[in-house]
DNA sequence: ATAATATTTAACCAAATGGTTGAACTTTAT
DNA sequence: ATAAAGTTCAACCATTTGGTTAAATATTAT
């Protein structure tokens, strides 16, 4: 396996990887101990218990997803910058972690509470720019009057939704891998455009 | 527990309401049991084994799940009362399941194959009236173009997403089940409008 | 060098879990 | 009425699984 990592490491790398392929429920320590290829021993001496890594791997994943995410919405760009990057960003991510949607809200359906605790407090007022920015676009009739809720909603449906369809999106349209990937490169392109003309 | 319908029933809706919760690697036989007020044994009885059962129900979910939602696009209408007409029942069916789209799309990424066969055929076509209707409208000026690919992957996703996203959605904007419900309520008339105007 | 500490492993353990069995009980057919 | 078939249940079984342990090995401190 990899030979120059810190068995702790390696853990992570391995937990996550099986963690998010197949869930807290269906995911196995010894599985996790021959990706990392370790012995199963290791898991327990870091981390404890089953649940305690999982819940480690879990806040780690958002940690490092969501920043990216809100990252943009705060800059000082124009809306339609700001929607273009948005997206741009937002949809690159996921083609390198197709999984990682569908992992967190799976599991944070599980245990709503501690990722509300964790991650819900540092979102507060982090709509607060972009609510100031879609008020004054109206004020100066450039867009019509639409809820930053609303707006972000819409905006990240747009871009989340096809990663956690991908399946059943390739089945109905008979798509590969490569295929379902084109297409969501040309949404980088067509939902600024879709987003824009819905409030213009 | 239910007295008046037949074991198998009770085992059905026991079933569905425990994997739909806990997905397959999460449920337990004895927690469906117990939930149908049968003996464990009844459930081998009926269905063999838990991957029978659970493969069973999985396709009496979707089943019955995706032909209300494709009906509507068959039919009859002008496209925006079409649009109006499917936001409408598609929310009002999820306000009912708000679990179901989570339970397909994870269940469906763990095994692609059986329900592409089993579902994906049936699709093929669906979509050829919309088409049609998409190119007129575009040629006789009302919209612009873009393909039945997007529009229905946009209409989904703003219809779909917030379900999946709902312990998110509450937990960064503090919402109620009561306010989250009453946000997806008023989403039925501004989805339609968003639409509209994306592609006018 | 060597004692102390940290890391790693193979072998084990107890609980949970999917699944089976054989007997009892009900329903249906004759 | 009664034999046959279908249904239900408590007790059991084998395997899987998360977790432990005690000894071995490597690392660090003195």
């Amino acid at each position: 396996m990899k030979k120059d990592i810190s068995t702790e490491e390696k853990i992570k790398q391995a937990a996550s990887k099986v963690f998010v392929k197949k869930g807290l429920a269906g995911a196995r320590m010894q599985e996790i101990a021959d990706e990392a290829g370790i012995n199963k021993a290791m898991l327990h001496y870091y981390y404890r218990s089953k649940d305690k890594l999982f819940h480690s791997i879990f806040m780690e994943v958002v940690k490092e997803f969501t920043p990216k995410i809100i990252g943009v919405l705060n800059a000082d760009l124009p809306l339609q910058k700001k929607i273009e990057r948005y997206v741009e960003e937002y949809i690159g991510m996921l083609k390198n972690d197709p999984a990682i949607p569908l992992f967190i809200f799976n599991e944070m359906k599980n245990n709503p509470k501690e990722f509300i605790e964790k991650v819900g407090i540092v979102e507060s007022g982090v709509l607060d720019k972009l609510n100031d920015q879609l008020i004054e676009e109206k004020r100066v009739g450039n867009i019509r009057f639409i809820s930053v809720h609303e707006f972000m909603i819409n905006l990240v449906s747009l871009c989340v939704f096809p990663f956690l369809a991908k399946p059943m999106f390739q089945g109905i349209f008979n798509a590969s891998d490569d295929e379902f990937y084109k297409f969501m490169e040309m949404r980088k392109k067509s939902i600024p455009v879709f987003m824009m003309a819905a409030i213009s």
